[in-house]
DNA sequence: TTTCGGTGTAAAAACGCTTTTACAAACTAT
DNA sequence: ATAGTTTGTAAAAGCGTTTTTACACCGAAA
């Protein structure tokens, strides 16, 4: 049924040589030729298989993106900066989203060799010793969020962007500041929470353990991680949660509580999700640069390629991007 | 670099289709022999290559899934509903986001024969002949939010849902209501717009041109299509939105201009993305089974590819997915 | 002892392309 | 007129699998 390549050569009388040649524009078809070609794949409504192209060539001009699967805009971002890298190159996106918690089986496939050229992996929740297993295959692979050593990686500067959000609390007068923890094993989390230690410190301030409330950055975790804050007998005078998702719940929760935000307590988060200037009071947050994350990742992954192609090798190390303080109303400042 | 199937055979001291019966479980295999197979693959860390294998079996296991290019969470439960049926069948998803405006070239890749075994098409902006031509190709697809003759397609009951809202806002007491429109062209808008101007004919009331103020879906066009009503001469008491990333835009329009929802004026949206229970005041609207249709979709497209391999086919129609009203507080109802 | 169904395995033919090699035919230079 | 160079095309060799076909080998039945 599927029309191949012998179809249109027969159909044209020339060979299947000539009507690949024709089709990958390489060397030189006479004109009459080429028409004839052409001609006979329009009338045949002839596609490439494209399987079969990529198993000739070795190259399937597609990129794998394993990500974890949670609504959150922030890793859209993160998807779309990916997106336009690929496309840039002409590539397309294999894209596998990974459930929490992981199930092996659902993303495994994009490993199966052959199919992508490179691979990115967002926050994956994957064993080193795999994806060294699908480097070795001949696939590079770049990381964001996610450390290993020899393989190069995208972060964004969580210590950095704490500590600026600590020290803006700071500036306004608050001293008595809590954290919302998110996942306790992520290395995002522990980043942040040591920025918050350090800038605190500077300031010759303590963080008490009463004043670490769990969280799991994932929506309704905030919650009751401000509950009790609230119930504090020194309660805190600003509460800075892992994440905004978490310091949204932080503002219901203490609201529900009967108390103002950020009258009487300052509320931030870390994110810039698109939810954060939308909600009443605006949030003040970090934000991360997620499609610069993404783009440069896929950029460098597909880099990876090329230079591997030529035979050169480029150096694995971590590159942290900067983040960005966005002030809006919950912190007590007036911005806008 | 790379390992195959020959060297597997080498090591094992068999030949390549012994090694392919193991690692399909065809045939029967000697005990011994299995073993010293295995053992090869383990020892070489041999993993099939999957080009050349759906080359070869002519089935990917993988299906293509074009969705706009918009941060909407409408669309992300889609994608959920449409991943988890393929995870179910053991498919994995390849996904080409078709940014706005449709640049062809982009998602193009998709359609290159082989590559996948079905597609969905969500709200695509594809020429009905471009679909046909993929078909002819031998894959199957199914659409979603967009409707063509002799495709099977899925949508959502758009009428029943904007009369079921118009019929609350009556209800509540309501009689000058105005509408947001979407972008015009769309099925959708036209749906919901029919919805509207049927329910108030029922109740023997008119809908004005005045009082159909444009939009395009899009964020932001619904606050200039507010403003626009807000300053009527007899400003409508209640205003329906075509979506409600607009009815939020609406909100802003209406504080910004010193009125109060729902004091002063309703607004209702419709889609109910998960922003609409956050904002101030919490929305109300109309919750479209996003995840279903994206299950719905996906399964039919996995069965319509099982049913042809029997040599059967499943007639295509047309499917409308029931809308549910979800009551806020932006309507003026004081529900939760 | 010959014939006959199982078994277990190898060889070869797809799958649908790209790319290299080889070779005519048609030119240019001598 | 001959040798040397382009130019255009065909044939064949991959790419890495699966699957079909063929065929030894073995023990059991005749």
């Amino acid at each position: 049924m599927p029309v191949t390549i012998f179809d249109v050569a027969e159909r044209a009388g020339v060979s299947i040589s000539t009507v690949s040649r024709v089709l990958n524009n390489r060397d030189r078809v006479h004109a009459a030729t080429r028409e004839r070609v052409l001609e006979a794949v329009r009338e045949l409504g002839y596609q490439r298989n494209a399987l079969a192209q990529s198993l000739a060539t070795q190259q399937t001009n597609m990129m794998g993106l394993v990500i974890p699967m949670v609504n959150d805009p922030f890793f859209f971002e993160i998807v779309r900066g990916v997106e336009d890298a690929a496309t840039a190159k002409d590539y397309s996106l294999l894209i596998a989203s990974q459930p929490y918690p992981a199930q092996e089986h659902r993303y495994l496939n994009l490993f199966r060799r052959g199919y992508v050229d490179a691979m990115v992996l967002i926050a994956a929740d994957i064993q080193e010793h795999e994806v060294k297993q699908v480097i070795e295959q001949g696939v590079p692979v770049v990381l964001v969020q996610q450390y290993h050593d020899s393989i190069p990686s995208f972060g964004v500067d969580n210590y950095g962007g704490a500590h600026m959000m600590v020290r803006h609390l700071l500036d306004l007068g608050y001293r008595r500041i809590a954290y919302i923890t998110g996942t306790d094993y992520t290395i995002d989390n522990a980043e942040r929470l040591r920025g918050l230690r350090d800038c605190l410190a500077e300031h010759g301030l303590d963080l008490p353990d009463t004043y670490i409330a769990r969280g799991d950055y994932r929506h309704g975790s905030g919650y009751d991680a401000m509950k009790l804050l609230l119930q504090l007998p020194d309660r805190p005078e600003a509460v800075f949660a892992a994440n905004d998702q978490m310091a949204l719940d932080a503002i219901r929760a203490t609201k529900d509580y009967g108390l103002h935000v950020p009258g009487d307590i300052a509320v931030v988060g870390f994110d810039d999700i698109s939810l954060a200037h939308y909600v009443d009071p605006p949030l003040t947050t970090v934000a991360q640069p997620a499609y610069e994350l993404g783009y440069q990742s896929a950029s460098l992954a597909l880099e990876i390629v090329n230079t591997r192609r030529n035979g050169c090798r480029i150096e694995p190390k971590h590159v942290n991007l900067p983040t960005r303080l966005v002030v809006r109303r919950s912190c007590g400042a007036n911005a806008k």
